[in-house]
DNA sequence: CAGGTC
DNA sequence: CCTGG
């Protein structure tokens, strides 16, 4: 496993602040490293100073990183359009130094992994994720004294019996996987993938038809997954932070499909093409400052 | 109940 | 409607 550096100036990455927030599932601090898994590779990095090295197994480091942190967008200018747009977002981007939108090397992995979200907490989907692929994924490499396994095909997840995956403790979720997994592979091969192409709105309709696929899944799937940048994953914590920061016409009002609808179109209207940006540090704000509270 | 989907 | 905290 060879290592390379990458320069990365100061301010662009805070890597823990990236993975820890409930964007991606599979990243570890392990002796003062960070390794992610994403699909089938192992990407090891140490986030120090503004020379970073990188080992991957099962892919090549830079570019690697570059997808999954979308390093190729400039993270200054993204904050600049975000403050110019709404100049409450400053004292998100304030807060939040470092804090990139990732995308994902496998829409498919990202779609079952966010079909394990609804009802659910951080910890309990990291240690959910982790057995799914122990038990259903190819093992890719040890490192850091543990094995490192890939995310499980759609043909294995299809395959999979209810009751293995109630006992690795998915509830009510194993039934939905092992749908969703034959669902797909009912489907034209590359269907999933083929969404990045529609419009927005008629992709989330597409993955709508998917069973466990509400309009909360879709957008994190589109967003994260899919490269669609207008999605707007509509949570508790998005909610609460619409309502007391945002939007205070909402107040009073419960989560419908049409308040739902009403914060995208927002969105849309005052970030466009900068919606999932905007949606990312909003939504941090909001979960760090729960966590922080206890709540 | 809180969180999501039906 | 499900369901784990």
């Amino acid at each position: 496993m060879k290592t390379v550096r990458l320069s990365v100036p100061a301010g662009e990455v805070n890597l823990p602040l990236c993975v820890r927030t409930g964007q991606v599932f599979r990243w570890y601090e392990i002796q003062g490293l960070w390794a992610g898994m994403a699909n089938d590779a192992l990407l090891i990095v140490n986030p120090e100073g503004n020379r970073w090295s990188l080992s991957a197994v099962g892919g090549e480091p830079i570019p690697l990183f570059t997808h999954l942190f979308r390093m190729e967008v400039d993270l200054k200018s993204v904050q600049v359009q975000l403050i110019r747009r709404d100049s409450r977002w400053e004292q998100w981007v304030r807060a939040l130094p470092g804090l990139r939108l990732m995308r994902w090397t496998s829409a498919t992995e990202c779609l079952f992994s966010f079909l394990c979200t609804p009802a659910n907490n951080l910890p309990r989907i990291t240690g959910m994720i982790e057995r799914l692929c122990e038990r259903y994924g190819t093992p890719i490499a040890e490192w850091g004294g543990r094995q490192w396994h890939a995310f499980p095909t759609v043909e294995r997840l299809a395959q999979a019996e209810e009751a293995d995956l109630r006992a690795l403790g998915f509830g009510y979720r194993a039934r939905t996987l092992i749908e969703v997994a034959r669902a797909l592979q009912a489907r034209e091969p590359n269907w999933l993938e083929s969404l990045a192409e529609l419009p927005y709105w008629d992709a989330k309709q597409a993955l709508m038809t998917l069973p466990g696929v509400g309009a909360k899944v879709a957008d994190c799937v589109l967003l994260f997954g899919l490269n669609h940048n207008l999605a707007v994953p509509v949570d508790t914590h998005m909610w609460q932070a619409m309502q007391k920061w945002v939007l205070p016409e909402l107040r009073g009002k419960s989560l419908t499909e049409r308040t739902y609808r009403q914060i995208v179109d927002w969105f849309h209207e005052r970030f466009g093409e900068w919606t999932g940006w905007a949606h990312q540090y909003l939504f941090t704000a909001h979960l760090l400052e729960s966590q922080r509270k206890g709540e």
